[in-house]
DNA sequence: TGACAAACGATAATTATTATCGTTTAATAG
DNA sequence: CTATTAAACGATAATAATTATCGTTTGTCA
């Protein structure tokens, strides 16, 4: 009996022109079974339960692969290293895919957004971080 | 002659009870004269040029106290490690600010953004990343 | 001014991630 | 169905970012 999931990951690996390994397979369908945000370091973790031999190399290989081809996406789009918010005004950010800057945008200029000091579930809110994901000027060519 | 910025920094440590030091002071206005998003390296570099025998270890120490008190903010909430997002439906995160936490909200429970196409010089969005931040159910006690 | 805690500089340690390389495996041509 | 070959694997070394350690120096406050 084939589990339909195979069969989904297999036209996947086929749009994106990626061989299905077995690793890969069970990777995929590890993650597919994290919800939320988990880290490579998770992933091992679990994925080791299914294949023990596994490196830890290959889920970072394979997950920036993943992430390339746009299989998976990032939880944040600037996630590298430490900066420093350094503009005083309220604004926020206009981030480009292709060549990673990071440009300030007036929050007057996207709109403002609906705000409540409370959401569902009791969160208390100091203030909306918000990334305009795309492409810039520059690398639209 | 003293410049306007030394007191209001001295009042700002004063504040939030750090001792004011020569190269907490320099650091300061230097990262003040960087607008933008620099990282610590960057600013070591240009921190460099005033006090030549500066280490680059201060500069880290004294950015995260400067963050940590609040004086200063990072431009991302989580840019720690890479974290997957596994989530398939339109949401955003609500960020945690003392446990760290991120958790998922759908766009409808926070309010629709107003959708552009283009922005001002030219940016193609592509979609919208919102963390609402703030303090979560739990760590308001 | 002098004592003491805090901050400094140098550098070791840690963590996250990527690169290298010899071996194994999947794709596919015959 | 098997042989060829490029791609992927596992182990591990290398790199980059950040934090910890420790002996010395400096700011704070009595």
């Amino acid at each position: 009996m084939q589990t339909d999931l195979k069969p989904s990951f297999r036209q996947l690996c086929a749009d994106h022109g990626l061989a299905v390994t077995h690793q890969r397979q069970v990777l995929y369908e590890v993650m597919q079974q994290m919800p939320g945000h988990p880290s490579p370091d998770e992933v091992y973790l679990r994925l080791r339960k299914r294949i023990p031999s596994i490196s830890l190399a290959t889920v970072y290989k394979n997950i920036r692969l993943f992430l390339d081809s746009g299989i998976l996406q990032e939880v944040s789009p600037h996630h590298g290293s430490l900066r420093v918010e350094m503009n005083g005004h309220a604004h926020h950010h206009l981030v480009c895919i292709r060549c990673r800057s990071i440009s300030d945008i007036d929050e007057a200029s996207i709109g403002e957004m609906p705000r409540r000091k409370k959401l569902s579930g009791g969160f208390l809110v100091q203030r909306y971080a918000i990334d305009v994901i795309g492409l810039c000027a520059e690398c639209q060519r």
